[in-house]
DNA sequence: GAGCACTAGTTAAATTTTTAACGAGTGCTA
DNA sequence: TAGCACTCGTTAAAAATTTAACTAGTGCTC
């Protein structure tokens, strides 16, 4: 299966793509273990945390945390069970409505914070020197860019 | 919310996360648009073609692909659902059983493989300089050498 | 201002993934 | 070789996610 990809680059992207899943698994075990939040519970929460109002649109919400209209719904339904957000209609468009932070959620969240913080340092940037933590944020801040550019203007128009 | 991680390693962290979420997404789109394969199928189909006699215990598979027993066995018998793998008992330990390639499932691998790679290419790979790769192959590198060997630790013998 | 294409978000059903419990086999120890 | 702790993998039920309708509202165009 040597196809297309020279040997280094196929190293990288095998070393990438273990390693990150394995952070990924790592870190959402430590919060659910520290906080009993999944990582989607807390990325909402940030989210909300620092947005005007501590509330946003649906839509806004699913489109940063890369999630399905019918995820997120999913997604705040049950984080409103456990009484961290609330929801209200939205009031300029009727059809639409807004997350928005509980005093609850806003506690969850601090609570939650250092122990996850943490928890990204051990597993991750304990690890790299100055130089490579630029080199992530350049390689990482491009491709991100390149991803959310090429997503909003796919839908829209054909190939042709 | 600034907390234990300085404004560098934040800014690294979250164009990291939100980058990585967003390439998975879209390999998974193309993977399953080009061949109407998942990652984790394609993934199974490359561990298996490059194993000895084109098999794997399920165990081994289960801890490369990093993935839970059962939900190997579910992925398992999906793709034997499908004709790409097949399963056979394990010779030595009556316990066990192997997951085998099957000529469909080569066949798969091999019609899929191009556009796969190309699509790494054209998300990630073409992006990066010589430079850039060495320092993902080493950071992550590193990095999943270490969750690795934390890892397999941490069941055995209790903190203390 | 009626008709219509489009957007926001939800709901229902199917699929996938996790969690917990289990059945069978191994291998050590007494 | 009986007992027992542990491993291998599966199964069943619950939870999460995707996919496919679908409801309601918007905002154009005529």
């Amino acid at each position: 299966m040597t196809e297309s990809l020279d040997s280094t680059r196929e190293a990288a992207w095998r070393a990438y793509i273990e390693a990150s899943q394995r952070l990924y698994t790592q870190l959402e075990e430590d919060l659910r273990a520290e906080s009993n939040l999944s990582f989607a519970d807390y990325h909402v929460l940030v989210l909300l945390s620092e947005a005007p109002g501590q509330r946003l649109r649906m839509g806004e919400l699913a489109s940063r945390l890369i999630f399905s209209p019918s995820r997120l719904t999913y997604q705040i339904s049950s984080m409103q069970r456990r009484g961290m957000v609330s929801k209200e209609p939205c009031p300029d468009d009727r059809r639409g409505s807004e997350a928005v932070l509980t005093a609850a959620g806003l506690l969850a969240l601090r609570d939650a914070a250092p122990h996850h913080l943490a928890s990204v340092r051990t597993h991750l940037m304990d690890d790299l020197d100055d130089a490579e933590v630029a080199c992530l944020t350049r390689v990482f801040g491009r491709i991100g860019d390149r991803l959310r550019a090429s997503r909003s203007g796919s839908t829209t128009h054909a190939t042709s």
